[in-house]
DNA sequence: CAAAATCATATTGCGCGCAATCTAATTTTA
DNA sequence: TAAAATTAGATTGCGCGCAATATGATTTTG
Protein backbone atom coordinates (compact mmCIF):
# COMPACT_ATOMS: atom_id res chain seq x y z
CA UNK A 1 0.00 0.00 0.00
CA UNK A 2 2.06 2.77 1.18
CA UNK A 3 5.67 3.06 0.16
CA UNK A 4 8.27 2.46 2.84
CA UNK A 5 9.60 5.05 3.21
CA UNK A 6 6.60 7.44 4.06
CA UNK A 7 4.31 5.22 6.63
CA UNK A 8 1.31 5.62 7.04
CA UNK A 9 0.00 7.45 10.34
CA UNK A 10 -3.04 7.03 11.81
CA UNK A 11 -4.06 11.03 10.83
CA UNK A 12 -3.09 10.16 6.92
CA UNK A 13 -0.01 12.23 6.53
CA UNK A 14 2.97 10.16 5.50
CA UNK A 15 5.39 10.60 8.27
CA UNK A 16 8.13 11.08 6.05
CA UNK A 17 6.12 13.69 4.48
CA UNK A 18 6.88 17.10 6.99
CA UNK A 19 10.67 15.48 7.77
CA UNK A 20 12.79 16.98 5.41
CA UNK A 21 12.33 21.32 5.54
CA UNK A 22 11.52 20.60 9.56
CA UNK A 23 15.08 18.79 10.02
CA UNK A 24 16.34 21.70 8.31
CA UNK A 25 15.10 24.71 10.39
CA UNK A 26 15.46 22.57 13.23
CA UNK A 27 19.40 21.96 12.35
CA UNK A 28 19.82 25.59 11.36
CA UNK A 29 18.03 26.56 14.83
CA UNK A 30 19.73 24.13 16.40
CA UNK A 31 23.34 25.38 15.12
CA UNK A 32 22.79 28.63 16.46
CA UNK A 33 22.10 27.49 19.82
CA UNK A 34 24.64 25.35 19.94
CA UNK A 35 27.41 28.05 18.62
CA UNK A 36 26.01 30.81 20.98
CA UNK A 37 26.10 28.19 23.75
CA UNK A 38 29.72 27.66 23.34
CA UNK A 39 30.66 31.07 22.52
CA UNK A 40 29.02 32.05 26.04
CA UNK A 41 32.65 31.06 27.88
CA UNK A 42 34.34 32.33 26.22
CA UNK A 43 32.78 35.70 26.15
CA UNK A 44 31.72 35.97 29.90
CA UNK A 45 34.92 36.88 30.60
CA UNK A 46 34.52 40.00 28.81
CA UNK A 47 30.92 40.25 29.91
CA UNK A 48 29.70 40.52 26.43
CA UNK A 49 27.17 38.65 25.04
CA UNK A 50 27.51 36.55 21.52
CA UNK A 51 25.22 39.38 19.24
CA UNK A 52 27.50 42.36 21.24
CA UNK A 53 30.27 40.44 19.85
CA UNK A 54 29.40 40.14 16.62
CA UNK A 55 28.43 43.77 16.66
CA UNK A 56 32.20 44.44 17.73
CA UNK A 57 33.51 42.25 14.83
CA UNK A 58 31.38 44.05 11.96
CA UNK A 59 33.08 47.71 13.79
CA UNK A 60 36.06 45.70 13.48
CA UNK A 61 36.12 45.36 9.76
CA UNK A 62 35.00 48.84 9.35
CA UNK A 63 35.00 51.50 12.60
CA UNK A 64 32.16 54.96 12.80
CA UNK A 65 29.65 53.60 11.15
CA UNK A 66 26.17 54.70 11.40
CA UNK A 67 23.33 52.69 13.45
CA UNK A 68 21.38 52.17 10.52
CA UNK A 69 24.84 51.04 8.10
CA UNK A 70 25.16 48.51 11.47
CA UNK A 71 21.74 47.38 11.15
CA UNK A 72 22.21 46.85 7.35
CA UNK A 73 24.61 44.72 7.78
CA UNK A 74 23.20 42.65 10.98
CA UNK A 75 19.61 42.69 9.68
CA UNK A 76 18.80 44.08 13.08
CA UNK A 77 16.55 46.93 13.30
CA UNK A 78 16.81 49.80 15.94
CA UNK A 79 15.06 48.14 18.57
CA UNK A 80 17.49 46.08 18.78
CA UNK A 81 20.54 47.95 18.44
CA UNK A 82 19.66 50.80 20.22
CA UNK A 83 20.06 49.37 23.50
CA UNK A 84 22.55 46.73 22.38
CA UNK A 85 24.77 49.71 21.74
CA UNK A 86 23.91 51.62 24.52
CA UNK A 87 24.96 48.27 26.83
CA UNK A 88 28.36 48.07 24.81
CA UNK A 89 29.13 51.93 25.14
CA UNK A 90 28.35 51.28 29.08
CA UNK A 91 30.97 48.50 28.87
CA UNK A 92 33.90 50.81 27.39
CA UNK A 93 33.72 49.23 24.25
CA UNK A 94 32.35 51.73 21.56
CA UNK A 95 31.56 55.65 21.58
CA UNK A 96 28.61 56.81 20.51
CA UNK A 97 28.16 60.48 18.80
CA UNK A 98 25.31 62.22 16.64
CA UNK A 99 26.88 62.78 13.61
CA UNK A 100 27.41 66.69 13.35
CA UNK A 101 26.32 67.23 9.94
CA UNK A 102 23.10 65.21 10.66
CA UNK A 103 21.93 64.98 13.19
CA UNK A 104 19.39 62.41 13.03
CA UNK A 105 22.42 59.90 12.99
CA UNK A 106 24.42 58.48 15.34
CA UNK A 107 28.26 57.54 14.53
CA UNK A 108 29.34 54.36 16.43
CA UNK A 109 33.28 53.89 17.20
CA UNK A 110 35.55 51.84 18.66
CA UNK A 111 37.29 52.50 21.79
CA UNK A 112 41.04 51.88 22.82
CA UNK A 113 39.09 48.88 24.54
CA UNK A 114 37.59 47.28 21.87
CA UNK A 115 39.97 47.74 19.58
CA UNK A 116 41.90 46.00 21.63
CA UNK A 117 39.05 43.17 22.16
CA UNK A 118 40.25 42.27 18.41
CA UNK A 119 43.51 40.67 19.54
CA UNK A 120 41.64 38.56 22.21
CA UNK A 121 39.29 37.52 19.23
CA UNK A 122 42.09 35.51 18.12
CA UNK A 123 42.20 33.09 20.71
CA UNK A 124 38.18 32.99 21.05
CA UNK A 125 38.59 32.05 17.42
CA UNK A 126 41.13 29.04 18.13
CA UNK A 127 38.75 27.86 20.45
CA UNK A 128 35.30 27.47 18.05
CA UNK A 129 37.49 25.72 15.72
CA UNK A 130 38.79 23.25 18.14
CA UNK A 131 34.98 23.10 18.92
CA UNK A 132 33.71 22.22 16.05
CA UNK A 133 35.83 19.60 15.24
CA UNK A 134 35.86 20.23 11.35
CA UNK A 135 37.97 21.32 8.83
CA UNK A 136 38.92 24.86 7.60
CA UNK A 137 37.73 23.25 3.75
CA UNK A 138 34.32 21.90 5.67
CA UNK A 139 33.70 25.11 7.37
CA UNK A 140 33.87 27.55 4.40
CA UNK A 141 32.17 25.20 2.09
CA UNK A 142 28.99 24.96 5.06
CA UNK A 143 29.43 28.80 5.43
CA UNK A 144 28.74 29.09 1.36
CA UNK A 145 25.48 27.00 1.67
CA UNK A 146 24.34 28.72 4.85
CA UNK A 147 25.02 32.35 2.95
CA UNK A 148 23.44 31.39 0.23
CA UNK A 149 20.39 30.12 1.58
CA UNK A 150 20.32 33.27 3.90
CA UNK A 151 20.48 35.06 0.80
CA UNK A 152 17.41 33.45 -1.31
CA UNK A 153 15.33 33.47 2.25
CA UNK A 154 15.86 37.19 1.89
CA UNK A 155 15.28 37.18 -1.90
CA UNK A 156 12.09 36.06 -1.60
CA UNK A 157 11.01 38.16 1.63
CA UNK A 158 11.86 41.42 -0.23
CA UNK A 159 9.11 39.85 -3.23
CA UNK A 160 6.67 39.28 -1.07
CA UNK A 161 7.07 42.75 0.20
CA UNK A 162 6.80 44.00 -3.82
CA UNK A 163 3.84 41.87 -4.49
CA UNK B 1 55.83 41.47 2.63
CA UNK B 2 52.62 40.48 3.81
CA UNK B 3 51.04 37.80 1.96
CA UNK B 4 48.69 39.03 -0.76
CA UNK B 5 45.22 37.07 1.03
CA UNK B 6 45.68 38.49 4.24
CA UNK B 7 46.30 42.14 3.72
CA UNK B 8 47.75 43.97 6.39
CA UNK B 9 46.00 46.53 9.08
CA UNK B 10 47.11 49.02 11.37
CA UNK B 11 46.55 46.68 14.26
CA UNK B 12 48.76 44.62 12.95
CA UNK B 13 46.16 41.59 12.83
CA UNK B 14 45.58 40.50 8.90
CA UNK B 15 42.47 41.22 7.50
CA UNK B 16 41.95 37.37 6.64
CA UNK B 17 42.97 35.87 10.53
CA UNK B 18 39.35 36.29 11.83
CA UNK B 19 37.23 36.38 8.96
CA UNK B 20 36.35 32.41 8.32
CA UNK B 21 34.28 31.94 11.92
CA UNK B 22 33.49 35.14 11.36
CA UNK B 23 31.72 34.01 8.59
CA UNK B 24 30.19 30.98 9.97
CA UNK B 25 28.60 32.21 12.93
CA UNK B 26 27.41 34.97 11.56
CA UNK B 27 26.02 32.81 8.57
CA UNK B 28 24.59 30.49 11.16
CA UNK B 29 23.26 33.27 12.81
CA UNK B 30 21.89 35.09 9.67
CA UNK B 31 20.31 31.98 8.24
CA UNK B 32 18.53 31.58 11.99
CA UNK B 33 16.82 34.89 11.80
CA UNK B 34 16.23 34.51 7.85
CA UNK B 35 14.19 31.67 8.43
CA UNK B 36 12.48 32.89 11.77
CA UNK B 37 11.71 35.58 9.57
CA UNK B 38 10.15 33.61 6.67
CA UNK B 39 8.32 31.62 9.13
CA UNK B 40 6.98 34.36 10.61
CA UNK B 41 3.75 35.35 8.23
CA UNK B 42 2.89 32.12 7.61
CA UNK B 43 2.71 31.42 11.64
CA UNK B 44 0.93 34.51 12.03
CA UNK B 45 -2.47 33.37 11.27
CA UNK B 46 -2.55 30.48 13.57
CA UNK B 47 -1.13 32.81 16.31
CA UNK B 48 1.87 31.05 16.68
CA UNK B 49 6.00 31.77 16.57
CA UNK B 50 8.03 29.70 15.21
CA UNK B 51 9.55 28.13 18.46
CA UNK B 52 5.57 27.11 19.49
CA UNK B 53 5.77 25.47 15.88
CA UNK B 54 8.44 23.90 16.36
CA UNK B 55 7.55 22.66 19.67
CA UNK B 56 4.12 21.44 18.05
CA UNK B 57 6.14 19.31 15.64
CA UNK B 58 8.15 17.22 17.67
CA UNK B 59 4.74 16.33 19.13
CA UNK B 60 3.20 15.52 16.03
CA UNK B 61 6.66 13.10 15.73
CA UNK B 62 5.59 11.80 19.09
CA UNK B 63 2.94 13.04 21.55
CA UNK B 64 2.87 12.84 25.28
CA UNK B 65 5.82 13.89 26.41
CA UNK B 66 6.95 15.26 29.56
CA UNK B 67 8.40 18.68 29.68
CA UNK B 68 12.02 17.42 30.15
CA UNK B 69 11.69 15.37 27.19
CA UNK B 70 10.27 17.84 25.05
CA UNK B 71 13.62 20.17 26.29
CA UNK B 72 15.88 17.16 25.98
CA UNK B 73 14.30 16.96 22.23
CA UNK B 74 14.43 20.72 21.44
CA UNK B 75 17.56 21.54 23.50
CA UNK B 76 15.56 24.23 25.91
CA UNK B 77 14.87 24.24 29.74
CA UNK B 78 12.15 24.99 31.77
CA UNK B 79 12.50 28.23 32.21
CA UNK B 80 11.87 29.05 28.14
CA UNK B 81 9.49 26.08 28.14
CA UNK B 82 7.01 26.47 30.63
CA UNK B 83 5.98 29.68 29.36
CA UNK B 84 5.92 28.84 25.94
CA UNK B 85 3.54 25.68 27.00
CA UNK B 86 1.80 27.65 29.21
CA UNK B 87 0.20 29.85 25.96
CA UNK B 88 0.32 26.74 23.84
CA UNK B 89 -2.20 25.96 26.13
CA UNK B 90 -4.05 29.17 26.36
CA UNK B 91 -3.85 29.19 22.26
CA UNK B 92 -5.24 25.26 22.33
CA UNK B 93 -3.18 23.58 20.95
CA UNK B 94 -1.94 21.23 23.90
CA UNK B 95 -2.77 20.30 26.79
CA UNK B 96 -0.83 19.96 30.31
CA UNK B 97 -1.19 17.71 33.05
CA UNK B 98 0.62 16.50 35.82
CA UNK B 99 1.37 12.82 35.72
CA UNK B 100 -0.81 10.71 38.13
CA UNK B 101 2.11 8.37 38.87
CA UNK B 102 4.78 10.73 39.24
CA UNK B 103 3.48 13.90 40.12
CA UNK B 104 6.66 16.05 39.58
CA UNK B 105 6.33 15.04 35.72
CA UNK B 106 4.05 17.43 33.51
CA UNK B 107 2.26 15.34 30.35
CA UNK B 108 1.61 17.27 27.08
CA UNK B 109 -0.65 16.46 24.71
CA UNK B 110 -1.67 18.06 21.87
CA UNK B 111 -5.86 19.13 21.67
CA UNK B 112 -7.55 18.27 18.11
CA UNK B 113 -6.34 21.77 17.13
CA UNK B 114 -3.13 20.66 17.74
CA UNK B 115 -3.29 17.64 15.73
CA UNK B 116 -5.39 19.34 12.87
CA UNK B 117 -2.47 21.67 12.66
CA UNK B 118 -0.40 18.83 11.21
CA UNK B 119 -2.48 19.19 7.90
CA UNK B 120 -1.58 22.96 7.67
CA UNK B 121 2.03 22.36 8.01
CA UNK B 122 1.84 20.63 4.81
CA UNK B 123 1.31 23.85 3.11
CA UNK B 124 3.45 25.88 5.55
CA UNK B 125 6.04 23.25 4.50
CA UNK B 126 5.68 23.97 0.81
CA UNK B 127 6.16 27.37 0.95
CA UNK B 128 9.13 27.41 3.10
CA UNK B 129 10.68 24.96 0.64
CA UNK B 130 9.88 27.41 -2.44
CA UNK B 131 11.44 30.26 -0.69
CA UNK B 132 14.53 28.37 0.19
CA UNK B 133 14.76 28.02 -3.51
CA UNK B 134 16.95 24.80 -3.09
CA UNK B 135 16.89 21.25 -4.67
CA UNK B 136 15.60 18.49 -2.07
CA UNK B 137 19.43 17.00 -2.52
CA UNK B 138 20.56 19.96 -1.35
CA UNK B 139 18.50 20.84 1.32
CA UNK B 140 19.29 17.71 2.87
CA UNK B 141 22.95 17.88 2.20
CA UNK B 142 23.07 21.33 4.40
CA UNK B 143 20.75 19.58 6.98
CA UNK B 144 23.19 16.49 7.53
CA UNK B 145 26.16 19.20 7.80
CA UNK B 146 24.43 21.49 10.57
CA UNK B 147 23.47 18.19 12.48
CA UNK B 148 26.89 17.25 12.29
CA UNK B 149 28.34 20.85 13.34
CA UNK B 150 25.66 20.77 16.18
CA UNK B 151 26.39 17.46 17.64
CA UNK B 152 30.25 18.30 17.50
CA UNK B 153 29.64 21.12 19.22
CA UNK B 154 27.46 19.48 21.56
CA UNK B 155 29.79 16.95 22.56
CA UNK B 156 32.41 19.70 23.19
CA UNK B 157 30.58 21.29 25.49
CA UNK B 158 29.86 18.16 27.58
CA UNK B 159 33.57 17.43 27.44
CA UNK B 160 34.16 20.78 28.83
CA UNK B 161 31.81 20.13 31.45
CA UNK B 162 33.39 16.99 32.67
CA UNK B 163 36.53 18.44 32.69
C1' DC C 1 9.44 79.71 2.79
C1' DA C 2 5.95 76.79 5.24
C1' DA C 3 3.59 72.32 5.39
C1' DA C 4 4.10 67.60 4.46
C1' DA C 5 6.74 63.70 3.84
C1' DT C 6 10.74 61.14 4.86
C1' DC C 7 14.49 59.59 7.60
C1' DA C 8 17.41 58.01 11.76
C1' DT C 9 17.10 56.71 16.13
C1' DA C 10 14.81 55.70 20.60
C1' DT C 11 11.16 53.56 23.32
C1' DT C 12 7.59 50.14 24.64
C1' DG C 13 5.57 45.64 24.78
C1' DC C 14 5.77 40.80 24.06
C1' DG C 15 7.97 36.28 23.41
C1' DC C 16 12.24 33.51 23.34
C1' DG C 17 16.61 31.73 25.74
C1' DC C 18 19.35 31.08 29.70
C1' DA C 19 21.10 31.33 34.56
C1' DA C 20 19.69 31.24 39.16
C1' DT C 21 16.44 30.25 42.51
C1' DC C 22 12.27 28.11 44.50
C1' DT C 23 8.79 24.47 45.47
C1' DA C 24 7.03 20.07 45.67
C1' DA C 25 7.50 15.15 44.76
C1' DT C 26 10.32 11.12 44.69
C1' DT C 27 14.35 8.40 45.67
C1' DT C 28 18.46 7.37 48.33
C1' DT C 29 20.88 6.34 52.45
C1' DA C 30 21.86 5.99 57.01
C1' DT D 1 11.47 5.09 58.54
C1' DA D 2 13.45 9.83 58.99
C1' DA D 3 16.85 12.86 56.88
C1' DA D 4 19.37 13.99 52.87
C1' DA D 5 19.81 14.10 48.10
C1' DT D 6 17.81 14.16 43.68
C1' DT D 7 14.39 15.24 40.31
C1' DA D 8 10.69 17.88 37.51
C1' DG D 9 8.69 22.18 36.81
C1' DA D 10 7.78 26.97 37.71
C1' DT D 11 9.39 31.65 38.49
C1' DT D 12 12.43 35.78 38.17
C1' DG D 13 15.68 38.70 35.94
C1' DC D 14 18.22 40.12 32.01
C1' DG D 15 19.38 40.49 27.08
C1' DC D 16 18.04 39.64 22.24
C1' DG D 17 14.63 40.23 18.25
C1' DC D 18 10.73 42.32 16.24
C1' DA D 19 6.43 45.17 15.61
C1' DA D 20 4.48 49.42 16.62
C1' DT D 21 4.94 53.89 17.99
C1' DA D 22 7.21 58.33 19.23
C1' DT D 23 10.57 62.14 18.61
C1' DG D 24 13.59 65.21 16.09
C1' DA D 25 16.10 66.32 12.13
C1' DT D 26 16.24 66.71 7.24
C1' DT D 27 14.29 66.82 2.71
C1' DT D 28 10.54 67.39 -0.49
C1' DT D 29 6.61 69.85 -2.21
C1' DG D 30 3.36 73.21 -2.90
Amino acid sequence: MSDKRDEAETDGIPAGTLALDQQLCFAVYSAAHALNRTYKPLLDPYGLTYPQYIALMTLWEKDGRTVKALGAKLGLDSGTLSPLLKRLEAAGYIHRARDKSDERQVLITLTDKGRAMKKDAVAIRMEIGKATGCSLEALQALTIDLQALAGRLEADQAHDDAA
